[in-house]
RNA sequence: GGAGAGGUUCCCGAGUGGCCAAAGGGGGCAGACUGUAAAUCUGCUGGCUCAGCCUUCGGAGGUUCGAAUCCUCCCCUCUCCA
């Protein structure tokens, strides 16, 4: 395909692109050449999961790859095993090499729903850094200086805050860059929180007499809150390999707000689309229902969309009974038990107090009624359907012995 | 190495001897309302055999009738000086 057809396709949703003259100039070399841009993406594999945040720039990549170009997945496994302190007074525990490999598996796997697993590089950095001397390593530092690392914005902020910020941390833009060097990366590709570390690989590269990487960073997408960027440890994120119900019914909760922001960076819809929605000229609800579809699709195929369509329909629109309930088992203790003990024993509270809490508040259903007296006492001699909040339901069998 | 500041409940952050299971905010949960699990409003938010009792304020001891608050030692973070 002509670069400038390119350039406009990679151009879609991208904050920062340093320079477009140059992936241009690239993108002409790499058509008369047949030589196909190596394009770069590190990710951590401190989490097992791949969330909806991460798939903002593996769609990107997966621009490029539909253009022919390389895609290097890059595992930083080896910076993963050090173990990044950021932002925290207590040490995060390094991850075993056993535990990283198991990650790094489930996120390739991951990536592959979205990009061509036969056309996709994976790499490791600990390939290279496993191997660097100490002596290889301060050489590394001596490029640059403590200056122009706290020109990063979070490390400023942390200076100036009085918070730590460990020796250790400065290393890991330094690594990031010497990876670039030894992948020999044309495009890199990151969150605009990487932005620092993504030009740094362009410093070393320099040094190393190689041509700077262009440097491409996508927005941050914001979990569920609608605040904080979307993360697993902040418990606001949407997992791409959580049940299909799951995906769906946490993007039908997002604010109305937030749905314009996902369909901007999640959505395959058109501008014109996205435009209308924007406007509100679409019902929200259809909307997010229209997104909640697109996106569980993505990951699950249409059938189970189809389904999670259904079921959400079933029990907020109609306010039925879901189709699928849990069923638990539960010792009994005699012919009656007490109510708030019960919820605790079928995991639908996290201690007594809580259970009481939740039926002095309205918040219990027994078999479809209402139950508010909180030292309540339920009969154990048949199967009994338990609700906790609107969406929480189980089936409760007792065990008598 | 020296001098100072600080470590509070999920998070931020008040509290300097009893009225403290600990203000306020955030988050979370529940209820009402609805267009939906949006928005808004209200309530709750340590545990238990729950009108009572038990365990929490960096850790370990101590003073006191009584400690998050006072003393001693230790651990951790930050600032300034060297």
């Amino acid at each position: 395909m002509d670069p400038e057809r390119q350039l406009k396709i990679l151009k879609r949703g991208v904050v920062d692109l340093i320079s477009e003259q140059e992936l241009l100039e690239r993108l002409i070399r790499s058509v008369e050449t047949g030589r196909p841009l190596r394009v770069k993406a590190g990710f951590d594999p401190t989490a097992p999961d791949l969330h909806l945040g991460h798939t903002v720039l593996i769609q990107k990549l997966k621009h490029f790859q539909d253009l022919g170009h390389h895609v290097l997945l890059l595992i930083g496994d080896f910076t993963a095993m050090i173990g990044d302190p950021t932002g925290r007074s207590e040490t995060r525990r390094p991850l075993t090499e056993e535990e990283i490999r198991r990650n790094a598996e489930t996120y390739k796997e991951q990536a592959f729903k979205i990009l061509d697993r036969h056309r996709t590089e994976v790499v490791f950095n600990s390939e290279w850094m496993g191997r660097m001397s100490a002596a290889e390593l301060i050489q590394l530092a001596a490029r640059y200086t403590v200056a122009r690392m706290l020109e990063r914005d979070d490390f400023s902020k942390r200076y100036r805050q009085g918070q730590s910020i460990a020796i250790h941390e400065f290393l890991y833009p330094l690594i990031q860059g010497y990876d670039s060097v030894v992948l020999r990366a044309d495009v890199e590709l990151g969150g605009t929180d990487q932005l620092f570390n993504l030009l740094v690989g362009r410093t070393l590269q320099k040094e190393n007499g190689q041509e700077p990487q262009v440097v491409m960073t996508m927005p941050i997408l914001e979990g569920t809150d609608g605040a904080q960027k979307m993360s697993k440890s902040l418990g606001n994120y949407i997992g791409i390999t959580e049940p299909p119900t799951e995906i769906f019914g946490k993007l039908m909760s997002i604010s109305d707000e937030l749905m314009v922001r996902y369909y901007e960076l999640l959505s395959e819809a058109t501008e014109e689309r996205i435009e209308a929605v924007r406007r509100g000229e679409v019902h929200p609800r259809d909307a997010k229902q229209a997104l909640a579809f697109e996106i569980t699709a993505r990951f699950w195929g249409r059938r189970e969309a189809e389904r999670a369509l259904d079921a959400f329909r079933k029990l907020f629109v109609r306010k039925e009974l879901p189709e699928e309930i849990e069923e638990v088992r539960v010792k009994a203790e005699g012919g009656s038990m007490g109510l708030a003990r019960l919820m605790v024993c079928a995991g639908m509270a996290k201690s007594t107090s809580e259970a009481m809490r939740l039926i002095s508040q309205g918040g219990v259903r027994v078999d479809g009624e209402r139950v508010t007296d909180r030292r309540a006492e339920v009969p154990t001699d048949r199967v009994l359907l338990l609700r906790v909040g609107k969406r929480n339901f189980k089936r409760v069998s007792f065990v008598h012995e």
